[in-house]
DNA sequence: AATCACCTTTGATGATGATCAACAGGGGTT
DNA sequence: AACCCCTGTTGATCATCATCAAAGGTGATT
């Protein structure tokens, strides 16, 4: 349990208290963890693995809002209407603790420290989402690619992961849906990171060469 | 207090302990709320007026991620990390309620349905934000015009204003901002959607004339 | 080992919206 | 009323990325 990440700063007694209203579920490659429509019932740390969610636009295209690893929190979506409104779905078979809401708000009334952590969490998945805005709305795509690519690593390093080297677990496409590209963009400005020896693709296997490189390509190109 | 967006469904009582810890705060037009980089103290829900939150970019791009009115609440990006990440600026003269953030834990603390709400709009601006992403990723420039006129009719109306006729409190070039689009593109989609009938614009002043119009142009020009 | 489905790469073309530029209109101030 | 600045409109051109298309790779399944 101390590794949950909501725990972090928690007293053993109260690490104790939240073990008590955890459990744990085992998602396998493509199923789902909930979809959009479903019920609000709690949200979900992820152990191991990794996400994504998306929504379902009115008719029908996908759009990926996010990607989610270990330590990281899904379904916080759903407790504005009780109703889930997008997707996560395991990108690999990944194991996530349950922690039902009810009982989340009723021990965080508790152990402030709990509330409070949770409070961030929520606060951080909107920064993250304000950030995804910036990138979605005045980014060209090198940028939105380069910006991708050093966030990632910068993930799995905070992981104990290679920050210079990983694989990826979504396709071009997922990519692109959700950095607002189409997936053709996306496998040209792969191509040519690599034609430039900023970086190295091998298929879903990516090693950072140039992350100096990277970063200047976010400084620059911008409007004023 | 009672229209206070936050105090939604709470008993007399628990109404009262809230309002001993808000107070109110005058801003005048063009005046900022709070800054980017500012220590995060509280939370403020907009009693009148009209505000856009923005965030500066590293190198001085600035981009609009939301425009709040009259019971909308304002600085929740500031919990993370103790530290407001946007500015957040009057468009037009306002007034906000202060929420101190210490003693809104407190009290939610304290009253469960309070807890329950407050979690709500921090999950209500999550959802919000995704939608964004959705639009900033796969809509055009006519379908985000379209959807941004609509989602401020929809505002207005539910705020006791008429859903048909309205001023904007923005420019172009933030209306742009925020939508991913250039001024200029503004002003042209504007004034297409004059030209075809579906809005009046005169200056700042909109009138929906064709609602059902703007909904079929969200309807139909997406991607598979 | 062979087949198949899916993912990816790459090329050619075209549409959308950005950019550059000039001008018009309002609102406020003196 | 005249002026000025800010905001908005409109036109022409250009860059970026989407689209259409074809072919090559990979991994899974039989």
């Amino acid at each position: 349990m101390r590794e949950l990440c909501i725990a972090v700063g928690l007293e053993d007694q109260d690490l104790h208290k939240l073990d008590q209203i955890v459990a744990r579920r085992k998602i396998k490659r493509g199923e789902h963890l909930y979809r959009a429509g479903d019920t609000f019932t709690a949200i979900y740390a992820v152990r191991t693995g990794f996400f994504k969610t998306d929504l379902i636009g009115d008719e029908g295209q996908e759009q990926v809002t996010g990607f989610q690893m270990a330590g990281e929190i899904l379904g916080m979506d759903g407790i504005s209407t009780d109703t889930h409104v997008c997707n996560a779905t395991a990108l690999e078979d990944s194991e996530v603790c349950i922690i039902p809401y009810e009982n989340l708000e009723t021990l965080s009334r508790e152990v402030p420290s709990l509330q409070h952590q949770f409070h961030k969490f929520m606060s951080r998945e909107i920064v993250r989402d304000q950030g995804l805005m910036v990138l979605l709305g005045s980014m060209k795509a090198e940028e939105r690619i380069a910006a991708f690519l050093l966030n990632l690593s910068t993930r799995m390093k905070a992981r104990g992961y290679s920050a210079s080297e990983f694989h990826l677990r979504m396709t071009r496409e997922e990519i692109g849906s959700y950095l607002g590209l189409k997936l053709e963009t996306v496998s040209r400005t792969l191509s040519k990171f690599d034609a430039e020896g900023l970086i190295g693709v091998q298929h879903k296997h990516i090693r950072i060469l140039n992350g100096q490189g990277l970063h200047d390509l976010l400084d620059h190109g911008t409007n004023t």
